[in-house]
DNA sequence: CGCAATTCTTTACGCGCGTAAATTTTTTGT
DNA sequence: ACAAAAAATTTACGCGCGTAAAGAATTGCG
């Protein structure tokens, strides 16, 4: 690399040979020049290390290579660690993506698509609320902005939503539960944050039809996404008034699943498949910390790669003027066997 | 809120009956116009609702008001829990905080601060890798973008360094285990990730020495950022070779202890206070997950609110031109009593 | 080799805003 | 009420790059 410290295109283009118009070109996408004077450009971007200035390039271009990715909160792990995986696949695609989180709060949310507004991202990647939405302003931004819905849907949204086959999730963990020992009961929010809270629930109480046995759901109070401690709490009054007709609770998600356990270590009860537990606890999500519970939660996994890669290449695909109708893909899990059912 | 769209800041100029200058004077810092002005464009702001355009503002002012947020791995939920915080920080003070994560890896981080460098932002809060940071790359960026450094401490690197007194932290929760039971253990990673990890330790060896007690140090092996898995496979390891001298281990943060924890869990091991436990086990840190274990872990928390805030008016005190020699500022932990020890 | 199709160069303008200088208007203090 | 200070206006230029149009150079192909 060279001392010479080039401060613009101008000066790039100097050095390197090439018109200031078709150096341009180039940065726009390095296919569309011959092959030659590309090799020139990165030549000389090699000897002097010079990157277009960004604010210059948004504001002239009538699409830049933003891309906004917002989840609902970043605290939860599984959300970060979607979110990793979407940004990693943004960058190797040429974008730029930029992580927010609506920290469970529906005006932040808005707040956050606002700003996004601002940065006229090319894409948007949006994990919505739920529930709590301000459904209205998530449309009105979806018409302004190119924006893939994942996770949780809300109705047509958006160019289309990826997310998980809750039904299958719940079907498929449920059958295990039933076949391996009591039917489950159903631990979960009364007013969940989710809409996919909702078809688990549905899933459950299908499942427990096609097998013939009593369904019994638990719908706990709390609001907000402090889960783990709403199912604590939850899971104590559940017990304390003996709402548990079975020894088999499938909870919703496993962070309820997780709160679920510390009550359950709180009463003594033991939790697990072992010849002295009197319990048997299964989440459903596949949580990054579901491995490390005591005993290891039982679940039914996201295949977060799958989600992620789908949602992305769909988003980068209209993006790129690949146009199609709205669509919902819902992907399957994998049920992950551990100690706790 | 009318319907003529405004699309720049002359036609906003027009129709607020302010001069353009004055308007981006306005934008720039409310408070640098006359009152009245003020009130008359704020009126203006909401009949019409106009923003400057963030990319022509950012490409001419000397210094934008972007500040940059980079954790070393924001699935972890300690690191996005204080994101948050600095977040929130920054926006009420009227800046624009990108996140970013280095996801462990040290040579995304030297990428993120590239990138961040594009960004020409105001200030950075940093938390460093750690050990495994390029320690050139990180000293080059601080020397160009005012910076602080948070969580892990580089030498003097940039404006300052806030962070949690580990020392305190050790030898408070040391004195603890001590008074009430066995003096502990200290479980540990060999080659830690981050430098606090070598402060605990040291800590550790002087408390059991004020004490007289022999210390002991179990130094697992792992590389990387799963700290869970590291501390479980590890705690396997230690149990199988009788390691541990005493039945309480402090462990050197909360993300190995809940590691451990399974594998005590696993190894049908009984830890607590309880009658019949055979074990005690802390950990460091007031990790977020640290109630829901089973037991609920005994750990020792950073001041989340404290260092955040600490952090985030150091760095824009230092923007805003209050000039202050490096200084490092370490704030005390509150030992928080659970089950696990 | 010659022609058309590509690709590049030249020239020129515009994006939306920051900012400086000179001038005019408004406010402040007495 | 008046001068001085403060604030706003007018005018003008520049930032770094996108982009369009017209012409020149290069390429591919029969």
């Amino acid at each position: 690399m060279s001392e010479t410290t080039i401060k613009n295109m101008e000066e790039f283009s100097a050095i390197s040979g090439i018109s200031r118009p078709t150096v341009s070109k180039y940065f726009h996408d390095p296919d569309s020049v011959r092959r030659s004077t590309r090799e020139r450009i990165e030549r000389a971007l090699e000897k002097y290390d010079y990157r277009p200035n960004i604010f210059a390039m948004n504001q002239n271009r009538k699409l830049t290579k933003n891309v906004g990715i917002v989840v609902p909160l970043l605290s939860d792990p599984y959300f970060a660690e979607i979110a990793r995986n979407l940004e990693q696949r943004c960058i190797d695609a040429g974008y730029r993506p930029t992580l927010f989180s609506a920290h469970g709060d529906p005006n932040l949310e808005i707040e956050v698509l606002d700003n996004l507004r601002a940065l006229k991202p090319a894409g948007v990647l949006l994990a919505p609320l739920g529930r709590a939405s301000h459904r209205d302003a998530l449309e009105k931004f979806c018409d302004d902005v190119p924006t893939l819905i994942f996770d949780s849907s809300v109705d047509q949204l958006g160019l289309a939503f990826v997310g998980s086959d809750n039904f299958q999730f719940t079907s498929h963990i449920s059958d295990y539960l039933c076949r391996t020992g009591e039917p489950p009961c159903f631990f979960e929010m009364k007013t969940p944050a989710n809409p996919n809270a909702h078809r688990r629930r549905q899933s459950y109480l299908n499942a427990m039809e096609a097998f013939g046995h009593d369904p019994q759901v638990i719908s706990i109070e709390g609001e907000g996404w402090a889960f783990e401690e709403i199912g604590r709490i939850g899971g104590h009054e559940a017990f304390a008034s003996k709402q548990f007709s079975t020894n088999t609770i499938l909870c919703s998600n496993d962070r309820l699943a997780i709160g679920l356990l510390t009550a359950c270590y709180e009463r003594g009860i033991k939790v697990g498949r072992g010849p002295n537990c009197t319990i048997r606890v299964a989440g459903q999500d596949g949580h990054p910390h579901s491995r490390y519970t005591c005993p290891p939660l039982t679940t039914i996994s996201h295949d977060y790669d799958a989600v992620s890669k789908h949602a992305a290449d769909s988003l980068l695909a209209a993006i790129e003027g690949h146009v199609e109708p709205w669509k919902s893909t819902r992907l399957e899990g994998k049920l992950i066997l551990r100690d706790s059912a």
